[in-house]
DNA sequence: ACCTGAACACCGTTCAAGT
DNA sequence: ACCTGAACACCGTTCAAGT
């Protein structure tokens, strides 16, 4: 469990983004936490960008890590639904990790784009299950896959920006969108 | 057609954040552009915040207007898929004001929130009618105008980062998703 | 009412120098 | 291989002063 200097770097620039965002992450602040000059993170970091990239795919790397079940060894495979749900929980619980995942490069950063690729992936996999069950209409899983992926994402980031439901009446939660599509979903695939 | 200096700022910062993001637009660019000193934005705008707020709710304001049809007057509304689609398409060209616009605040200023609540007013009125023609499923207008809303706008927002489609192969575009859920939704609604 | 110039605190980045 | 301190260019913001 040793923790490197570059691993204590990401965690004192992922809190100081939990507060704050991406402008509250300065090489200063960061060093301070860690106890070394400001300029000390370009040995273990390109650049800032480069610091906030490596913040990005140990999230996405952490949410494609099996979560442990309380109930003991669960061998069965989340499916789509679930992974959705989380998704879109993670999403809301920690509002500046995810906007900074999915806010640019990706395909710029090899690590991150691998660590992308990855969790759709796992998505696909869950997608093409639920296709066979009857719960997901027929037709290429990627691009269902796509869409729930789309419609998850668009609904996590509406309501983060306060523009999904209309002034304080119907408030309506990211989660019942994800729900109600399912719902769609199985009514058009039979 | 008078343009006021207010309007020649955000014009400038306007055009400043297209290329280059919202750290591109600088209070000494934007005074530049203009042929003022980097202060003058400051009797304009409370502070930098301000005036990209300004450009946000401009552009909620233009979106809102009825565009001008070359077929002549036209006097029928959009139809709700119309509408989805000219949101994704207007996010697409204009990626940095699409995500500047649906970032943050709204709910802060109270001109940006205005503009958006008028923005989904239309947009649920579409909806309400494309339910009456049973092209969408029956059940609270809002929710239904918060899930197309949620799609087209994670449809469009992970395009921009390059996070919908799989490593080049099988390029999903955004459009395609907004129209795979008319396809199921009119589907579920029968 | 609107604008200017100087100044302040802060930041990312570079670089010579140390171990 | 990793770190430090000084320095540079740049930025948002404030303020006294002008018209």
């Amino acid at each position: 469990m040793a923790e490197t200097r570059r691993d204590s770097l990401i965690d004192a620039a992922a809190q100081l983004l939990d507060r704050g965002g991406p402008a509250a992450v300065t090489l200063r602040e960061v060093g301070r936490a860690v106890g070394v000059s400001h300029n000390a993170p370009y040995k273990h970091f390109a650049d800032k960008d480069d610091l906030l990239a490596a913040i990005a795919s140990r999230e996405l790397r952490r949410q494609a890590a099996p979560r442990p079940t309380t109930t003991g060894d669960d061998l069965s495979q989340p499916t789509a639904r679930a992974l959705m749900i989380g998704y879109v929980r993670w999403a809301m619980r920690h509002p500046e990790r995810f906007k900074l995942t999915f806010g640019r490069w990706t395909r710029e950063n090899a690590e991150l784009a691998e660590a992308a690729d990855s969790s759709r992936s796992r998505l696909v996999a869950a997608v093409m299950t639920a296709q066979a069950a009857g719960d997901l209409p027929a037709g290429d899983p990627e691009r269902v896959t796509a869409l729930l992926l789309a419609l998850a994402h668009g609904a996590a980031d509406l309501a983060l920006s306060g523009h999904l439901a209309a002034d304080g009446k119907g408030h309506v939660d990211p989660e019942d969108l994800v729900a109600d599509l399912f719902g769609y979903l199985k009514t058009a695939s039979r």
